[in-house]
RNA sequence: CCCGCCUUAGCUCAAUUUGGCAGAGCGUUGGACUGUAGAUCCAAAUGUUGCUGGUUCAAGUCCGGCAGGCGGGACCA
């Protein structure tokens, strides 16, 4: 572990996060001899790379020596409409081998979420947060995470209810998530004061735009690359992705590059025939410049791209064979 | 518990008053055009018409039963 002062530490920990509320209280935690971090997945078919977002992020914090804990929420892709809770169980043991792939270490604990929701001190601090919560409220929440539903069901008002009382249970310093859970957070957030329990830090990850352009890569949509899937889908995958030329906003493969090449090496390796300039190295700012001002064509960046992915998801591949 | 309405392709919906080969748009897939994708153009695929029984030469369509959903009523001695 690397020796940083605090407010190195801290600028590790907000880079590349849309938001952290708040330094102060993030200030506090990282004064704690070993703090907790958690982030909560519901069990998902794929494990792909809007996931590993939030993956990478906890395992900065778990070099910075915080605790991780990764909720199996099993119970709240029930609420959400994914399936029967046997089902979801061996998904969820199945994506736990995805996030231990993508190289948490062993000290990283997987919880599945019934394995403590049930309890009745649990259950009471859901039933008293009922009381305290409004069905607006409760549902505003949950827009950017609830399955669509033309009859939405009483599940979803309680979805964020137990979010809340999970952070209380695990005794969470941090919860981390991607921005879509904002509104759960700060739901979250105000209710724990209410419980008198501990309020964690909330830390918010941008969401990856989908490969087809889409706002959210999601499973649903199948605009993803899995962090699992073989060089022939991560190749297949990377042709069929949207991106306009010169364009820097919102285009997915610059999202890929700013999210996963930079903040683990200094320089992308794009191959090029010689007679459109042959092979050069681009670094973060080279690769935007050069691509706004179209210098670099999008098939040469969507080559770059798909040659580090191939490389960088080489050992979750390996790893998930055995 | 009672009454009414709804259920057709992955999605949104058509299918004439009066039963006659189940369609369109979007999406998907393939091709054309671009040194990528998208856009555009061309082409193709896809159905247990919620389930079930009946009437009929013939049922998405008419009749019965069931399920799910929506709305209302009743109950509130």
């Amino acid at each position: 572990m690397v020796t940083m002062n605090i407010d190195e530490k801290i600028q590790k920990i907000e880079e590349g996060t849309l938001e952290v509320i708040d330094t102060a209280e993030l200030k506090d935690v990282l004064e704690k001899d070993q703090p907790i971090a958690y982030t909560g997945y519901e069990p998902s078919g794929k494990i792909h790379l809007g996931h590993a977002v939030t993956v990478q992020k906890l395992k900065t914090l778990q070099n910075l020596g915080f605790k991780i804990k990764i909720l199996l929420a099993d119970y709240h892709a029930y609420l959400n409409g994914k399936g029967e809770l046997d089902e979801i169980r061996k998904t969820a043991e199945y994506n736990m081998k995805c996030f231990k792939a993508l190289g948490l270490d062993e000290t990283t604990d997987f919880i599945l979420g019934s394995s403590f929701q049930l309890e009745p001190s649990y259950s009471d601090k859901v039933y008293k947060l009922a009381t305290l919560t409004t069905l607006k409220r409760a549902r505003r929440s949950m827009d950017q995470v609830s399955r669509h539903d033309d009859n939405p069901k009483v599940a979803s008002v309680i979805y964020p209810i137990m979010q809340t009382v999970d952070m209380d249970a695990l005794d969470v310093d941090i919860a981390l998530g991607g921005m879509e859970q904002r509104k759960i957070q700060m739901l979250a957030r105000e209710n724990l004061e209410k419980l008198g329990a501990n309020v964690p830090v909330c830390i918010h990850t941008p969401l990856l735009h989908g490969l087809d352009g889409d706002a959210k890569m999601s499973s649903s949509k199948g605009n993803f690359i899995a962090i699992d899937d073989s060089v022939e889908e991560i190749t297949k995958k990377i042709n069929k992705s949207y991106c306009p030329q010169g364009e820097i906003e919102d285009n997915p493969m610059i999202e890929i590059a700013e999210t996963f090449v930079y903040p683990n090496q200094e320089k992308l390796l794009i191959k090029r025939p010689e007679k459109f300039g042959g092979d050069i190295e681009l670094t973060h700012e080279e690769l935007l410049n050069d691509f706004a001002n179209g210098e670099l064509h999008p098939m040469d960046l969507k080559n770059g791209i798909k040659d580090f992915l191939i490389e960088y998801l080489a050992p979750v591949r390996e790893y998930m064979e055995e």
